[in-house]
DNA sequence: ATGAATGCAAAGTCTTTGCATGAAC
DNA sequence: GTTCATGCAAAGACTTTGCATTCAT
């Protein structure tokens, strides 16, 4: 999904297209992994001299109930991403350095045992680590 | 675990037993599921009148630092629970209604496959819904 | 022209910190 | 008697809300 997608996708549901939206939508699809309000403050902010943190938070939330992001919340924070294509239930294996997200098909629910007078709502699997890249420049910067 | 477990799980780690840490120790070991810093609060307020917020933050995060208690994060918040006393890894089942939690054996990383050069950290598996007790009270409120 | 988006300021929630008093050891 | 725990007050981080102005449609 491109910044364009991004941003039709806005337009269908009868958001107005601003130049910082337009700008949101380019960090979001040129952004791989996890981002919180602030990761997009900052760089918003690089193109926006009075841009205000409200704004932000205004058009996560926004974006997050419209189903063009998904927002997660971690240890240290909420952070937002695209929300994922893909349409079959999946998991996620995150990386801990670049926030970095790679699809699980693996669903553990299959294998689980859950009593018969439970009743399921959902459930959460995540796998964090270091990815490929990130792995690989620490080892080296260990090395030095 | 019970009361005098973990008063002397306190005791031993250094801490001074005030009355107040009694009464803590007493709602977790009465309590099977999770606890919120408000839900501890409310309830140690009914006994001491000029509790303050800061003394129960305080407690829960040295508790949990001593391994006392366990923190997770939840989209609605940080909550607190007893170190789970099983050695070996396992999961939780989480009921919705209640907050007690029931231990799952199975782990999913044993099935799930993940690329060669990505190093996994750590990760998080957890299914929620309606114990026994909650589904059955929530079924019969909902044939009033 | 109309209504939505933004910035500003302010308030709200949750959590932490500094300091003096009081309690545990 | 020391040292730690508590309460109070204040500050801090993060997030939301009200209102006037500006901008997309």
């Amino acid at each position: 999904m491109d910044t364009d997608d991004i941003i039709r996708m806005m337009a269908s549901q009868g958001l107005r297209i601003t130049d910082q939206r337009r700008t949101l939508a380019r960090l979001f699809a040129d952004t791989p992994g996890y981002l919180s309000p602030k990761d997009v403050y900052d760089y918003m902010g690089r193109f926006y001299s009075g841009l205000s943190f409200d704004t932000v938070y205004r058009n996560l939330r926004l974006l997050d109930e419209l189903g063009v992001l998904e927002q997660v919340v971690f240890e240290d924070g909420v952070k937002f991403k695209l929300h994922c294509r893909e349409h079959d239930h999946h998991h996620h294996l995150i990386c801990l350095q670049c926030g970095k997200t790679y699809p699980l098909t693996h669903c553990p629910m299959e294998a689980t045992d859950v009593p018969d007078d439970f009743v399921i709502v959902k459930h959460k699997f995540e796998v964090f680590g270091y990815c490929g890249d990130c792995a690989g420049a620490e080892t080296a910067a260990g090395n030095r």
